[in-house]
DNA sequence: ATCTTCCGTAAGTTGACACTTACGTAAGTT
DNA sequence: AACTTACGTAAGTGTCAACTTACGGAAGAT
């Protein structure tokens, strides 16, 4: 996810269990909003959810974090080469030709 | 850009020139959504533009590639670097406490 | 000079998404 | 049983970005 307000909350409730409402309170946004944001990273399995009594505690789920790690080392490292391969494609082309000088 | 078309017209114009209606009848989309995809292009420093006639052709502008890849590179190491620490800040908490398997 | 080709620009439409207010529900409290 | 606390869910609003059709302008062809 690419939502600030999303990313936020994973920082926050990293290390330590959390109630709906506590988290809540950190944002200028409304309650209900927040509830919206912890049902998407709950449904991306990216947190988990324990039911206390009427409290609802959230907390970020390693096991999930892991696994979107890996995909966006293994995504990004790719998409990387690919871009060196291009620069690199365009550079071999300036030196032999050696007579279009792009910048 | 995270744009699927945009990421396809810079893979399309990487090796050669082409000019704009060729680069349209690529895609499924009307040409004018391709010209404006090109003006975000060209803003962004990405591709260069250049007129022959009544034709502008488009190249891939390897000088703002670069940049794009070294931003990238510096934006994930870091990013992956906070996911990596708050995965082992975890593992460690539960080989000394030991008592909640969670995943 | 007119016509055609090859484009960019303007203006309006649509869908996705984060947000809001209003409401419903389950758990503790008195 | 009535009330409060702590939530999720439903429904509607605003915004943004990609798209469309319509139009205008510049360069070659006749």
């Amino acid at each position: 996810m690419s939502d600030p307000t999303r990313r936020e909350i994973l920082r926050l409730v990293q290390n330590e269990e959390m109630p709906a409402g506590a988290i809540a309170s950190n944002f200028p946004v409304s309650r209900p909003a927040i509830s919206q944001h912890l049902a998407v990273l709950k449904t991306a399995g990216l947190i988990d959810e324990r039911r206390s009594g009427a409290k609802r505690l959230y907390r970020t789920r390693v096991a999930g974090m892991a696994e979107l790690k890996a995909f966006l080392e293994m995504f990004w490292d790719v998409r990387l080469q690919q871009l060196k391969a291009a620069v690199e494609a365009e550079n071999e082309k300036e030196e032999t030709s050696d007579d279009d000088e792009q910048n």
